[in-house]
DNA sequence: CTAAAGATGTCCT
DNA sequence: GGACATCTTTAGA
C-alpha cells in the first residue's frame, strides 16, 4: 500500500489529542503540517502555510458565539473532525476541530503550498499558475475537492482526508495579524502563516 | 415567513 | 479599489 497514512509512524495522521487543546495553539502548531486528499484517482497533498483560530463564547467572529446550531454542531463535539461549511453561496471552507468535546472551537486552514497532485488540482481549479492553486480558504477546498460530505469527517482515523507532519521541515517562521473577513472580534491577532510563503493569502 | 449577512473569489476599471 | 455572483443559514417578525 502507498498510502502515506500507514508508510510508517512518523506520517501518521495527528493525534486527537493534538487536536484536543487551545484553539490557538493548535492554529500555530498546524502551520508546516502536510493536508492529505486522497482520491480515488489521485492522491493531494500540501503544506500548511496559513491558518485562523475560531474560539466559542469568548469569540463574536466564530460561528459557535451565539451556541449550538445545526450548522455549527461539528465544533462542539470531539477534536480533530472536519467542519466545513458553505458561504456566499458558492464556496467552502475547511476547519478542523478543537479544544475538549463539549467546547466549541476550530481552526480555519486558509492556505497551502501545494506538494504533490498539482496537476489534478490545477484541473480542478481551472487555472494554470501554482499560486493560484490553494492561497486562499475557498480555493484550497476546490483544488482538494473539499466539500460538505466532508463535514463531520474524522481526520484522526480518515484515510480520505488527514493532517500528518512533515519529516524534513525545520520549525516555520511564524508570524500573526488580524484575522480576515470578519466584522466582529477584529482586534484579536488569531491569524497565523509562515512569514515570507507566497501562497499566504495576504500579508502585510 | 422574510430578510440580510456571510471566516470569498473573480473580473473589471 | 470596487462590483458582483449566488444560496445557505440564522435571526427576527
Amino acid at each position: 500500500m502507498t498510502s502515506p497514512h500507514r508508510a510508517n509512524k512518523s506520517t501518521t495522521s495527528l493525534t486527537r489529542a493534538f487536536y484536543g487543546r487551545n484553539t490557538v495553539k493548535v492554529a500555530k502548531e498546524l502551520l508546516g503540517k502536510i493536508l492529505v486528499r486522497e482520491l480515488h484517482t489521485s492522491m493531494l497533498e500540501g503544506i500548511i502555510v496559513e491558518t485562523e483560530a475560531y474560539r466559542g463564547y469568548d469569540d463574536p467572529a466564530s460561528h459557535a458565539y451565539r451556541g449550538l446550531t445545526k450548522r455549527n454542531e461539528v465544533m462542539f463535539c470531539e477534536p480533530g473532525h472536519a467542519y466545513v461549511y458553505f458561504t456566499y453561496g458558492m464556496h467552502y471552507c475547511l476547519n478542523v476541530t478543537t479544544e475538549p468535546a463539549g467546547q466549541a472551537g476550530a481552526v480555519l486552514i486558509r492556505a497551502v503550498q501545494p506538494l504533490k497532485g498539482i496537476a489534478e488540482m490545477k484541473r480542478r481549479r481551472r487555472v494554470e499558475q501554482i499560486k493560484d492553486l490553494s492561497n486562499g480558504p475557498a480555493k484550497l477546498t476546490q483544488a482538494f475537492a473539499v466539500t460538505k460530505a466532508l463535514n463531520g469527517h474524522d481526520l484522526t482515523t480518515g484515510k480520505t482526508l488527514f493532517i500528518v507532519r512533515n519529516l524534513h521541515h525545520q520549525e516555520p517562521d511564524i508570524r500573526s495579524g488580524n484575522r480576515i473577513g470578519i466584522r466582529a472580534g477584529v482586534e484579536k491577532r488569531w491569524r497565523f502563516f509562515t512569514r515570507g510563503n507566497p501562497f499566504v493569502s495576504k500579508r502585510w
